[in-house]
DNA sequence: GTGAATCGCTACTATGCCGTAGCGTTCTTG
DNA sequence: CAAGAACGCTACGGCATAGTAGCGATTCAC
């Protein structure tokens, strides 16, 4: 029941899906739907709840390792699959809808810490500077996987995200400072 | 009337847009708008085109303020005011809606040539290497900006641009190769 | 001025969807 | 096996919306 929904909000979106089509589709009747959830609202972010799994924490002591790994699990658990198919409706739903807006924020906001967390461990480690700008670095990594899941719409591979946290990091490995390099 | 449309759009997204709405907010007659549109769906075709508006490519010798000036235009185009508000919904509605698949895929395609020539161009310039992952490179300047918009909901404004491009243009000015950075 | 095109207004059809009522059936539980 | 809970089905009421018809008023061009 909450598997068609999620299934319907990725092939049509929050808005077309009615209550009539996953009855039908579910082989379920609407009345019984009701019984369960007062409203399609409840029902969609419930939906979406139970479609919503947490990657696990890696620490292997290399920040390249620990990243990657970061995303290509965050890869498969939200761009991936119903999720990620499900991604552009419900951000779209989100700016009108305060309940779906405030799961929305929650996931992009987890999503944001485990990348954080990585990155902090790496600098009590001294792998990257004091002074680094860990909200910039979180945005540099998780853009170019989002820009490539919604916008290119392309797969996130993983030899993508290792590019991506290859180049990111790239410059913090590199012995010139990127301040005075930019200015060059 | 086409402006009412694109403010409505920006508003409740494509779906919620009623031709009702945009007659009473307008003050035109609904079957005025029929007489000129034969759908909603061209209306907000229409609509869209009407607020889109291409900036100018600069050439000023330089790979870092042709970049700035590129991302900047191109902010301001696109992820501020009232396209940037439709934004999220029409990429929704774009992929159910051939039509505004097409516009969309377009106008993204678009954005990309703009940056794959300024950067091209600095390679042509030898400054950087020739080898360059141009693609990559595009993604990598434009997700973390795309990312800010549309999953932080927050401004895109001309301090992150230029810090994007600094750290992205950062790893090919100094002297280590990312590859062999990357593996250290 | 006069004819033609355009516009505004009200009303209308048709459709789709939300959410509920009522009733008979099935399944569970003790 | 018996009672109660859960389910399925059909049928509603109510509302919102896409598009259309018809007619009178307005504007515009010549």
């Amino acid at each position: 029941m909450l598997d068609t929904t999620a299934e319907l909000v990725a092939e049509v979106g929050v808005e077309r899906t009615t209550i009539d089509e996953i009855a039908s589709r579910s082989g379920v009747a609407k009345t019984t739907i009701y019984r369960h959830f007062p409203s399609k609202q409840v029902l969609v972010v419930e939906a979406v709840h139970a479609c919503t799994h947490i990657p696990a924490v890696t620490d292997t002591g290399s920040l390249r390792d620990d990243l990657i790994s970061c995303f290509s699990g965050m890869t498969k658990a939200s761009y991936e699959g119903r999720l990620g198919d499900m991604m552009l409706s419900l951000m779209d739903a989100a700016q009108r809808d305060p309940e779906l807006g405030r799961l929305v924020r929650a996931q992009a906001e987890q999503r944001r810490r485990f990348a954080t967390t990585v990155i902090e461990r790496s600098v009590e480690r001294g792998e990257l500077p004091d002074d680094v700008d860990v909200d910039l670095l979180v945005t540099m990594l998780s853009g170019p996987l989002v820009y490539t899941k919604l916008v290119r719409r392309q797969r996130v591979t993983e030899e993508l995200v290792a590019a991506v946290v290859d180049s990111v990091l790239a410059c913090y490995r590199a012995p010139v400072a990127p301040e005075s390099a930019a200015n060059a």
